[in-house]
Parts: C-alpha cells; sequence; structure tokens
DNA sequence: CTCTGAGTTGAAGTGCACTTCAACTCAAGG
DNA sequence: CCTTGAGTTGAAGTGCACTTCAACTCAGAG
C-alpha cells in the first residue's frame, strides 16, 4: 500500500519538527509530493533519509555533505539495504577519527591539563591534528582552523 | 620577569585569533591588563586559560559552560595543576558519554541503517535514550544537551 | 456548512562562535 | 619626525541549522 505520511505523521515518526523538515526539503535533502490542496505528501522511504539525515549530523557530517552523499543514492527505485550501507560506511573513517580524538582527549585530559605542555602547540591534545569540520550549532567538537590567526605550525618558529 | 603577552603573541602561541581572544575577553573567559596606551597585555597564566578554552570546545562544551567552569577558578592566585585538573575531570562524564554515543554509533552503522529499525524512533542507534530529552517536535534527537550533567559550578564547590 | 486543527508560504529572527570593517591610535625602527 | 605594522573600538556581517511569524488555505469531523 501506498500509505503516504503528512508533515505532522513524518515529524512525529522521526522527531524531527516540521519547520526542519520543510527546510530539508529546501536543502534538497528530502522531497515530498503534494496533494491537489498543495500539502506534502511523504513516502515511506523519506522516514529512511531522515533517520540518515540525523545519524550523519551525529557523526559530524554537514547537511551540505548529507545532500551530496544522498544525491548519490539511485533515484530510479527505492534505495536497497545496500545503497544505505554503502552511504553509511562512508561516514565511518570519520567516526573512527572522531572516536580516536575524543579518547585521546579523555585519556590525557587530567594528566594533560594544568601542566606545562598545555601552553605549547606541539601537545597533541591541544593540537589535534585531524581538525574536523564544525558538527552544528552548540555541539561543535572540533573548531574549524581560525583563518586570521597563524598555523600552529608555522607560529612555533 | 614579567613577561606580558600582546594580543598578537597570545594569539601566535596560542593559535586562537585576535578576533576570537578578543571575543573570548568580552565573554570573560579571559582578561588583560591595560598599557599606557590602552594595548592589552596578557599574563602568561591566560595562555594556559586560552588552551583550556580550546580543550573544552573539543569535549563539546559551549563557552557559556566554560566561562562558568572558569569561574570557578581561585582569583586571588594563579591556578595550580590540581585547579586545572579538577576542572577537567568535571568534563570527563561528558566526554565519557560523547565516546560510548559515537562508538555505539560506529558499532551499528553498518549493520543497521538501511534496515527497518531506522524507522523507528525506538532504535537505539536513532533515539538515543541518553540523549533525548522531549519528545515533542523539535527534540533534539542528539545534539548533547547537558540535562544530566552536573554543572561545574555546583560540582566543583 | 461551519469549525478547528493541520498545513502552506516567504521573510525574518535566533543562537553560537566568531570574523570583518572602518576609523582610529599606539609603538618602535630608521 | 615619519612611517609602518600592530593594536583599539563598536557595529555589522557570516555560516549553519533551524525556528518563529503573519497571513493565509486545506481537510476532516460534526
Amino acid at each position: 500500500m501506498l500509505d503516504l505520511l503528512t508533515i505532522g505523521e513524518l515529524s512525529a515518526r522521526s522527531g524531527v519538527a516540521p519547520s526542519a523538515l520543510r527546510y530539508y526539503e529546501r536543502l534538497g535533502l528530502i522531497r515530498a509530493d503534494r496533494t491537489g490542496g498543495n500539502q506534502r505528501r511523504y513516502a515511506r522511504a523519506e522516514l529512511r533519509r531522515v533517520a540518515f539525515i540525523r545519524i550523519s549530523q551525529q557523526v559530524g557530517v554537514s547537511l551540505d555533505e548529507i545532500r551530496e552523499a544522498l544525491d548519490s543514492l539511485p533515484e530510479a527505485r527505492t534505495p536497497s539495504p545496500q545503497d544505505w550501507a554503502r552511504l553509511s560506511a562512508s561516514w565511518r573513517s570519520r567516526l573512527d577519527d572522531r572516536i580516536r580524538l575524543l579518547t585521546r582527549l579523555r585519556d590525557d585530559l587530567d594528566g594533560c591539563i594544568g601542566c606545562g605542555c598545555l601552553s605549547l602547540q606541539r601537545c597533541t591534545l591541544y593540537n589535534p591534528e585531524d581538525t574536523l569540520a564544525g558538527e552544528g550549532p552548540g555541539a561543535r567538537l572540533v573548531l574549524p582552523r581560525p583563518t586570521d590567526a597563524p598555523t600552529p605550525a608555522s607560529s612555533l618558529n
């Protein structure tokens, strides 16, 4: 059966606010059919896209990159489990990197904070070389490299 | 020797842009003396504060919370290594939570994405119980909301 | 048919963490 | 003294990910 969802239903089932769903649609991350009265109707497959979006955000991926990833899904048919697995696998090294960074941070935190090494940029804790993009408002784990400051490498000379 | 740093020097040594340092000062995260000509001069101890700020950001803490934590440092004397250790310890459970979440995400990613469970809110991957506060639309799925974490101020006194 | 709740739009607003800008002063070398 | 680079300010701008708003229409129950 076709079983199309209203925006309210998709919101309730995904836990994502209707305004966010409309925003995602504007960015091209999800799509909706329209009724005669111009209301959105979502295929059930969109639920999976929304799930993928939210999970990807947790990995630290921007909506723009998520859109690129979603664009690689087949348009003709409903994506298969394999299609989704391929996509999720592409985030995996990113996830690994982030876990590594946070683990190192945790293991070094007590021993390192307060000691002299924190004054220096060469401390691995302070200056992780695998800096990643931001994660969204309020949840930024690793900040983008400041642009008008000298790079750490050069400034230590 | 007192060895005060200019904003440019602090920027170079910390890797943080001068504009960001001024911003931190406005928020009350760091402080500076002034020369007769109104230029900022930073004590060396500020370098450690900046380091703490950047590390804390990587843990996922907002500047506002970092300010609260820094406010708990002794004002009269230069903070000791123990003072810093106490502060860093307060981020630790947060870091643990974050690592746990990402690890689960990584371990479940391949197996779970694409399967039917992603359509459901009860999927642990999609809807980790330790981060979901509300249930209405607009409820953030994962962006770390420190509802359970002890506030730095209370936990440190 | 009426009523109400759910949906529609574009535009503007929010919050965070900064950055950029213009217009200006200061500090240090030659 | 002059020049240049570094520093100063408040105000405004940026980018992301949304949310809120006003004004409106639609869909389904009674």
